[in-house]
DNA sequence: ATGACTGCAAAGAATTTGCAGCAGA
DNA sequence: TCTGCTGCAAATTCTTTGCAGTCAT
């Protein structure tokens, strides 16, 4: 996506296309595979790439929040208690790996779920996520 | 279950029966319905119904890591990043809202699963966690 | 007696907040 | 110009750790 087009996104979004954003952005969803990360990992694997200013920490957490509000991340359930997102935001399940926090995606069409039961009454499901946790085969 | 039951339980499974580690499995194993928490909940909901000595916070999160270890709890995944357990050892499944931090269990044979997607080599699966997540029915 | 456990306080990790200055529209 | 955004540092929240004293066996 070239730099015009990820500024529209952003401003079609009701985001302002900083520098900042522009840069996370880029990083984002300039890329064909799925991409798992915590706000740390961004500001590490960004940070270390930039040659010009460092983008700050807190200026992360804002736009990352900011993107998910907008639509353009999703955030994965684990229970390692860590947010982590993902730039998939198709209805779309999980591998997680405890051991070595590794997140795979599984296409949603690949899991059945049938028999759903009806949320508490006043409640309407908004999604639902699927988690399959994996460990060392061992044997 | 007795005092003296729950103090069995716990020997059973390595873990001295202190007064602390007794007032927290009476709390949490003697009752009907599962019990879903976060170790900041059982602090406030302990400490408050308590006459004598107050247990310490820390001995709380020893007291719940030992329980899990000890499989006589479970850790539930969200995404509030919080820790939750669940007096509800077996697999089952949960609806999650996330307005009111509500979690409600689901049976695991309400739901089924099928076409599940085989692990990455190396990896076999430990378990499957559903959540849906809900929301308030607005019209 | 000897190990395990508790409580306290301090440290640590992850995330959020307040606010002055800066930048996009 | 005007509002939103950034960066910094401080604050908050949740969780863990170190260790001296205490308790279960």
């Amino acid at each position: 996506m070239s730099n015009l087009k990820i500024a529209d996104k952003l401003r079609s979004s009701g985001l302002r296309p900083t520098r900042q954003r522009i840069e996370i952005a880029e990083f984002l969803f300039n890329r064909e595979k799925t991409f798992h990360f915590t706000v740390e990992d961004l500001d590490k694997l960004i940070n270390i790439k930039i040659r010009g200013e460092k983008i700050s920490l807190a200026t992360f957490y804002n736009t990352v929040h900011a993107f998910k509000k907008a639509g353009h991340l999703k955030e994965i359930l684990t229970n390692d208690n860590k947010h982590y997102f993902d730039t998939n935001i198709n209805t779309h399940h999980h591998f997680f790996d405890s051991k070595n926090n590794i997140l795979t995606d599984i296409e949603s069409n690949k899991i059945q779920l049938t028999n759903i039961p009806p949320p508490p009454s006043g409640k309407k499901i908004k999604n639902i996520e699927v988690v399959i946790n994996i460990d060392n085969d061992s044997h």
